[in-house]
DNA sequence: GCGAACTACTATCCATTGTG
DNA sequence: CACAATGGATAGTAGTTCGC
């Protein structure tokens, strides 16, 4: 497709769009505002083009060939970027706004920054419905072909396309429950022998096997076992505090849920030296000029804005490297980088 | 297992619109 | 005015679900 673009071919993207967003040529046709012939015909056209089915057949309704499931994210951004075109920038209302939001997130986020963030989208933008989705191995891939809006969480091996922005600095502590057996109630620090001794329990949203804190212990020869791993900030406190468990996890969570769950926070050994780190958002540049997606970037930075700096210091350096699983912030899982 | 009902896509024909 | 492209109306086909 050497030849300069023409009308017909911005209204055949946008029928390609809808067909490729919506696997159907009768939810194409509702988004487009147009018949089912209509953008049957234009499908028609489309396979012509580009020699590919696009859609075949898939019991009651039709799935994404190969072919364009490659075209989807690349379409999603040339319509985007052309839907700018013809926007006017002075014109945005988040009071008229309708529109749909998908957010990646872990329950820690939700919990934490979840409730003011809400209210500040409730109050000022009603019409906005939001979709959270719990972080996943594919989140880059997920904002590409825009299935995703926006990410929150602790990231490093992110394709260089996507967009970064920190947004609030975290530390990790260290929580067992009140009463528990090995830890006098007077301590506040563990000594790192304590630490390896003890059986763990690890968030890990995705499932995957060590994090920073590990590569930490693993620079100073030691190791410990994590005996439970689990998907959930919520779920790994309440693990904690009906067990001899320890906990390594954010300490705004462990502030907030602590005293309801009967946990006592604890400092990590100072050996360790972990590091406070950054949580960030990400997204895809074709939402940069976005005025939906900006505004929505600026109600979760000034949600979390009245948060930071109330207990907690500053990161010492900008950690540009870690894990979305946010309970540890990861160095191995920058390494693998898939993709 | 069979058939009716339902959903979704396709084929055909026709009207409209833009272009030369 | 002829032609091409697009889109709508209608009828038909194909696959799934559900009740008997």
């Amino acid at each position: 497709m050497s030849t300069p673009l023409d009308a017909s071919d911005l209204a055949a993207l946008a029928a390609l769009d809808a067909l490729l967003q919506t696997s159907s040529v009768t939810g194409a046709a509702r988004r487009l505002g147009l018949s089912t012939p209509a953008v049957s015909h234009a499908l028609a056209r489309l396979r012509e083009r580009f020699g590919d089915p696009l859609l075949v057949r898939a019991g009651r309704g039709m799935v994404l060939t190969p072919r364009a499931e490659q075209l989807r994210p690349r379409v999603r951004d040339a319509l985007s970027l052309a839907t700018l075109v013809f926007e006017d920038p002075g014109a945005f209302e988040p009071a008229s706004m309708e529109r749909s939001f998908t957010l990646s997130m872990t329950d820690y986020v939700l919990r934490v920054f979840g409730g003011p963030f809400e209210a500040r989208v409730r109050a000022a933008a009603p019409g906005v419905d939001l979709r959270v989705i719990v972080n996943a191995v594919d989140d880059a891939e997920r904002l590409r072909a825009g299935d995703t809006d926006l990410v929150v969480g602790i990231y490093g091996a992110l394709p260089p396309e996507l967009r970064t922005r920190a947004i609030i600095s975290e530390r990790l502590v260290c929580v067992v429950r009140e009463a528990h057996p090995v830890l006098a109630p007077t301590k506040r620090r563990l000594t790192l022998r304590q630490f390896v001794t003890l059986e763990h329990v690890q968030i890990a949203p995705r499932g995957q096997p060590g994090g920073y804190v590990d590569d930490r212990l693993a620079e100073l020869g030691h190791a410990r076992r994590v005996a439970r791993a689990v998907p959930f900030f919520q779920l790994a406190l309440e693990m904690t505090a009906s067990s001899d468990y320890l906990l390594t996890v954010s300490e705004r969570i462990a502030r907030q849920l602590g005293p309801e769950l009967g946990l006592r926070v604890l400092e990590p050994p100072s050996e360790l030296g972990l590091e406070p780190y950054a949580l960030s958002m990400v997204w895809h540049p074709r939402f940069d000029a976005d005025a939906g997606h900006r505004w929505l970037r600026e109600q979760l930075v000034e949600s979390t804005q009245a948060l930071d700096g109330l207990s907690h210091a500053r990161p010492r350096r900008r950690l540009d490297a870690s894990d979305p699983t946010a309970g540890e912030a990861s160095g191995r899982r920058r390494r693998k980088a898939k993709n």
